[in-house]
DNA sequence: CCTTGAGCATGACGCAACGTGAGGGTTTAT
DNA sequence: ATAAACCCTCACGTTGCGTCATGCTCAAGG
């Protein structure tokens, strides 16, 4: 039930150092301590480890990865629907180097000096680390928005925190029934629903309109987001863009 | 013809200070300096750059990195194929990773609480890097053989590395000929042409009987190596290896 | 019972591979 | 000829651990 840092360790494929590293900075802190201070790791710890891990894998920066896992609103399984896409990319990226190496095999087999010196460097970086700035820092993560949302969280107490997740799942479900009932994302109906929706983000933050057209396009391009909605219905993150788009046309 | 640092970095996808760095260490130093001191590459600079890349992307550091480009032995091509071997290997396990969420979701998806701790990190690195340590220090890196090698390949004249050259090309293009014909690797004729390969060898460093038969091994195992006797003829790293083998037994 | 070897803990320093300015020339386009 | 865009060389900062050093802990065997 218990594990050892060794053990887990082991299990994992890191170091004993790293598991150290990562409860020194709190990204990973074993459930107990025995009574002579050994670090003690539960079940919760191997899920949390392996999110850390597909993050990591993934090229996130441990503080990052803290910052994720540590969202009020963190969903586990979302976030594996999201590692899964972002792996795809990956693999798609690493088919893309190897069939860089053989039209460079090609060419200097061919005997050709000449070989253009786009298609030499093609499935290399240019996106994979860039990507978690732009995410973050265009969308989410350092934004006053975020930051203000962090904030007004952790003033709040369990039980409203409760009511609100509650009322966040009630909106979304309503407006997973109106797409599936076929409104249309500009219609009447639907406006009210996204003010509704609006109404619960102010538990958060302030929205302007625009905010709220981002959000909505956040809700289509980032996995993370993507995948929690997909969870919910199918097409949900499009139709909410679409929904929400049309709610902030009508406010500007 | 000639491109500046901020030119290549944006074909490579890799930034200036990165090319700072490169050329500072002596990883990739610019062809040429323009008279006002800016940096200028040529075309072999980008081979080696995209060379540097797969090296980089396959998790190897830039010292090793800097010690394969600087080989006299080094052999662009079959650096390539083993690119793509090794490649080939992490789509490998990034598949076994996503086969890892997938299972992973179902044990959370199906409520149970029991998940296997060993199936919870299948295909987590535990090769990856670790590879690299073992290659280089078990077979090659810094053996004293090699070191010594290194010494001696220094001293040799331009001609007389050219004559070692061509003489190594013979004698494996004969074994690969001897192969062809079927003759068995530990015949006579077969060890007539080790003991040549071995005077070859000698040229480098003194080999004794164990460690002839430890290079046959690497042949097959290290995709370096591998790759350049592929491409001579198929199957001539295994023809090599038994080769070496049976010539070592004859000598212990 | 006690010792011994494997395991654990906490510092503390080290290192690779750049990121990030600072301060100051160069080139090119208008 | 002047601004915008690049380039150069220091030089210090950062991330994510690796690698000791020093000392406690614990199960197994003599």
């Amino acid at each position: 039930m218990n594990y050892r840092v060794k053990e887990l360790a082991g299990l994992a494929g890191v170091s004993v150092r790293t598991l150290h590293h990562y409860d020194a900075i709190g990204l990973l802190a074993p459930a107990r301590r025995s009574p002579s201070g050994y670090r003690l790791y539960g079940p919760e710890d191997l899920l949390r480890l392996q999110q850390i891990l597909f993050y990591r894998e993934l090229e996130m920066p441990l503080e990052g990865i803290a910052r994720e896992l540590g969202r009020p609103d963190f969903d586990p399984e979302a976030a594996l629907v999201a590692h899964r896409a972002r792996l795809e990319e990956k693999l798609g990226r690493l088919r893309r180097l190897v069939a860089t190496i053989d039209t460079t095999l090609a060419r200097l087999g061919g005997g050709e000096r000449e070989l253009k010196p786009e298609e030499l460097y093609e499935g290399f970086p240019k996106e994979t680390a860039e990507r978690w700035e732009r995410e973050a820092a265009e969308n989410w993560g350092d934004t006053d928005a975020y930051r203000e949302s962090r904030k007004r969280v952790a003033r709040m107490s369990k039980e409203r925190w409760a009511e609100v997740k509650a009322e966040g799942g009630a909106v979304d479900e309503a407006l997973a029934d109106a797409m599936r009932r076929g409104v249309a994302p500009g219609s009447a109906e639907a406006l009210v629903l996204v003010e509704r929706k609006v109404a619960h983000l102010r538990n958060f933050y302030e929205p302007s309109p625009e905010l709220v057209k981002g959000l909505g396009e956040m809700y289509v391009q980032h996995p993370e987001f993507r995948a929690h909605y997909e969870k919910q219905a199918p097409g949900l993150a499009e139709y909410l863009r679409d929904a929400m788009a049309a709610w902030a046309a009508g406010r500007a």
